[in-house]
DNA sequence: CGAGCGATTGAAAAGACTCAACCACCGTGG
DNA sequence: CCACGGTGGTTGAGTCTTTTCAATCGCTCG
């Protein structure tokens, strides 16, 4: 499946640095993607998406590779073809936060292209990634070309914005506890388990990143993994996490109440 | 210049609760607002402004008023003729989070009606205040025949999400010292002073609303400004707030580094 | 005047972070 | 092959921050 030229890419001058190690990767087709159901690249007509197949780029990330970074500027969209994104943000003192996380089928990037500014936010791959990469210009056609794009684009940025809320609400209210509870039930929300309900995780992050979603910093996480592991909540088994007990992370998550 | 009629307004059930104590107001044209040149909705056509002014309401909310409240459906957006607003949401103990400010000019409430959903936050007048409020009809109409209007909005939800990544960022790595900082400075920028750089802030809120705002309780909140205080940052007056010492509350905020 | 609310302060407890040590694992190079 | 170093994970101890609970104060309003 995996056919690319084996030749790193070069890019332009902006992002020879975000995405100097990402190699090229023959580019699937929109008509025939998989993601085409999840996808709001894909519910446009069958032109719009034939051009964005012709003038999109593809490239395969490896896990951790950078594909944008803060501060630097947009010249197309993502779409995550393949694999997990996440997107964060580096506070003052140089400590990530995890923002949200992608999966197959979502887009990224077109925040900053509709504000015309510099990414606020940086994203790079915690698994193998397919990524492919939509010029600006041809974003832009879209938005001229078909007039509900851009509000389905609007309801992303209101869902988002929602989401966003929520998440302020709960850093500001909550104890890491609760917070790590929750955060153990979104990942199992987005991504969902490998095979039955109570099969690991469909993810694996490194604690630091874990901490960095919860908004501690690794030796609490540690902690409160343990805390759930002695009260059965969940179990790990290297970087898997397993949930044993689903309604007793809610419980302990506190929603609503 | 208070021109009402005196009667309370009676609306539809929905929002019976929310606006039931607002007193109808003489609507001010949207063609000589002095919000013009702030607001996005004056930015329309001449046409468009001219539907807005005739099809909109407007009342006067007293200091504390409750606008709009989650979980309640909307009919149409508000624009803030006068005054000031918080948006907020209420956590899962009953405790409310200042998500933003709104000064005159600025419009809330079109968020739930693009996503065609209830309210996700409540907004209240933190003074005494004028809000005009735009039929949904109307809001969807203008977004139907100015092409550029969503655009606008979009940009609006942009930079709202870009704010709200940050203020995430800033509640999850921040000690309440560096918070309480950074939100006078944000109090400062939004509503400006009263009259020099160092006189009062032109908001007085409650120390509830600080606390909700910086993300802490009120014991803490009245601990830290006193902390403030004692090191000639600002200086307090009853509610008013003087910022004494800009430089000194930048270099608390630790903005950077 | 007294009730009630918002603001303030004190003291104690809980929560979270820091620092430091240690472990387990893995890939590298000798 | 193994020793080595590096990285990521874990644990303990101490400290600092923040919350909690309780009490007090000042003010306003009936």
């Amino acid at each position: 499946m995996v056919v690319n030229s084996g030749k790193w890419t070069t890019r332009s001058a902006y992002q020879d640095r975000t995405v100097a190690m990402a190699q090229q990767y023959e580019k699937p087709y929109c008509e025939s993607c998989e993601n085409r159901m999840h996808s709001i690249i894909n519910q446009l007509d069958v032109e719009s998406v034939t051009k964005v197949s012709s003038t999109k780029g593809c490239h395969l990330y490896k896990k951790g590779q950078l594909i944008f970074e803060e501060g630097t500027r947009p010249n197309g969209i993502f779409c995550l073809h393949k694999g997990k994104v996440k997107v964060y943000k580096t506070g003052d003192q140089g400590k990530d936060h995890i923002l949200r996380f992608a999966k197959a089928g979502e887009i990224l990037g077109y925040r900053s292209l509709l504000r015309g500014d510099a990414y606020s936010a940086s994203a790079a791959t915690i698994e193998d990634s397919v990524v492919c990469c939509i010029p600006q210009e041809t974003f832009f056609e879209l938005l001229e070309a078909d007039r509900t794009f851009l509000k389905r684009i609007s309801r992303l940025l209101t869902l988002d914005l929602r989401q966003a809320e929520n998440q302020m609400v709960r850093l500001a209210q909550k104890p890491v506890r609760e917070r790590l509870a929750e955060a153990l039930l979104a990942l199992k929300e987005i991504y969902g388990t490998e095979d039955g309900d109570n099969s690991p995780l469909n993810i694996s992050l490194s604690r630091e990143d874990l901490a960095n979603m919860v908004g501690t910093v690794i030796e609490t996480l540690v902690r409160t993994l343990a805390e759930f592991k002695r009260e059965r909540l969940i179990a790990t088994d290297k970087k898997k996490i397993r949930i044993l007990d689903l309604d007793g992370l809610v419980h302990v998550a506190n929603v609503h109440d």
